[in-house]
DNA sequence: ACCTCAAAAATGTGATCACGATTTTACGCC
DNA sequence: GGCGTAAAATCGTGATCACATTTTTGAGGT
């Protein structure tokens, strides 16, 4: 009991939206920030309690986490809890966002309106913001809103499916190691030369950037680990 | 009421494994095999009914489904269905099958021994037996033994996921698309090479003959869809 | 103080019931 | 005979209960 983490929950975004469609995006959100870390046990009648649902609703929305591999079930006892991360997995994790990422942002940048540039250039400033504050937690939020707002432009459900599952399970893990490095030598992110790409029309140099925005940050937790 | 498909359970095959995985493990088999045609719908219910279990296990399988898109429930009436391939989503099949099981194909060359070369050979032998008597269930079941048995090898958890979550969007259709083709336009598998590649330990030609098996049988659906 | 072990609390799993919405069925009307 | 409409069946969702297993707790003895 009484982790800081786990988003406070309006949990009524949307009447004709199920509880634990809810309850999913709730956890989900916390996940991909990394307020949950890498170890910590969670369990259905807690989970239903602090939100104030019955445990049937937080029972599918588990069990949709733990399919995307973003929640497991220890073998031992069942029990529920945020995965660790091997240095196989995190290999794994490394090479598909690299997969997946730099193509969402390349099918992004044709879809590129000067309103969405605005927003983004608005998540970069946010995301600056947070690291001369020395604020992870903001920096995290922040990078997620850059990276899937323009994901969400590239009209492949699929593949948006695929990075939302990559950014749930390394979540935890990056927000640990992000925290223990400080906001100082966080990465040095391409998003300014990837919004110059998008204003400029350069659509492979917009896959390029990502690919590189990806790799330093992923290469951090690597290092992380090994060290 | 009253498809074909869906195996037959016996839904019994450990004591320890949860009833819900059990029938997960059913329905993801004949999803795989393509014996529930696209569009066809499914109700927790029936599914209960015939496998002589309560809806709850059937709602935590179909929960896991529709996390991995092999489900889906109609926004219209919420009501649950095999989903059917749109040419966009076809492509984003093919795409991520292409990144992830010549990958796949590549590790899984690092671990193999004698024993599973021999069970690859039986595979592809009952492959082609199921070809020249025109079995195109037999078949799906062969290519899908073929495939993964090699794929299982590569320690990959997070990539196995992926392309098990890939076939179990693409079995319907490719069921459909084959069984019309007839047996005689099947694909010339490239497996008998990549035994080969895989006996000589020639692990980039593995790579590379698995790329173009998938692009292949990926390519023949891609034109049953627009023709 | 510290270990031991039994009682209590908490956990995931599965079954059953209730509810509102949608689909299907079937009857009566034209 | 065909068609619209009301009744019945079926749907997904959520809550609640029961159960076996595991974890935590706390009191007792050394």
């Amino acid at each position: 009991m009484g982790y800081p983490g786990l988003n406070q929950f309006p949990l009524s975004m949307d009447d004709d939206t199920s509880i634990h469609d809810q309850v999913y995006e709730a956890l989900a959100e916390s996940l991909i920030q990394g307020q949950i870390p890498p170890g910590k046990s969670v369990s259905l009648r807690t989970l239903a309690n602090e939100l104030n649902v019955s445990p049937m609703p937080v029972r599918e929305a588990v069990r949709r986490l733990i399919a995307q591999k973003a929640l497991e079930l220890q073998p031992s006892n069942k029990r529920l809890r945020v995965p660790s991360l091997s240095e196989n997995r995190l290999l794994q994790l490394m090479t598909a966002r690299q997969w997946v990422e730099p193509e969402l942002a390349f099918l992004g940048a044709q879809k590129i309106t000067r309103d969405v540039i605005v927003e983004l250039k608005n998540d970069d400033e946010r995301l600056m913001a947070a690291l001369s504050k020395g604020d992870v937690d903001g920096y995290m939020k922040a990078n997620y809103a850059f990276h899937f707002r323009l994901y969400n432009l590239a009209e492949a459900d699929l593949f948006l499916d695929m990075a939302r599952t990559l950014w749930l399970q390394s979540g935890p893990f990056m927000r640990v190691v992000f925290g223990r490095l400080g906001t100082v030598q966080l990465p040095q992110d391409h998003h300014q030369e990837l919004i110059k790409a998008l204003e400029t029309g350069d659509h492979a140099a917009v896959r390029q950037h990502m690919a590189e925005d990806v790799h330093e940050g992923m290469e951090l937790m690597l290092e992380a680990l090994k060290g």
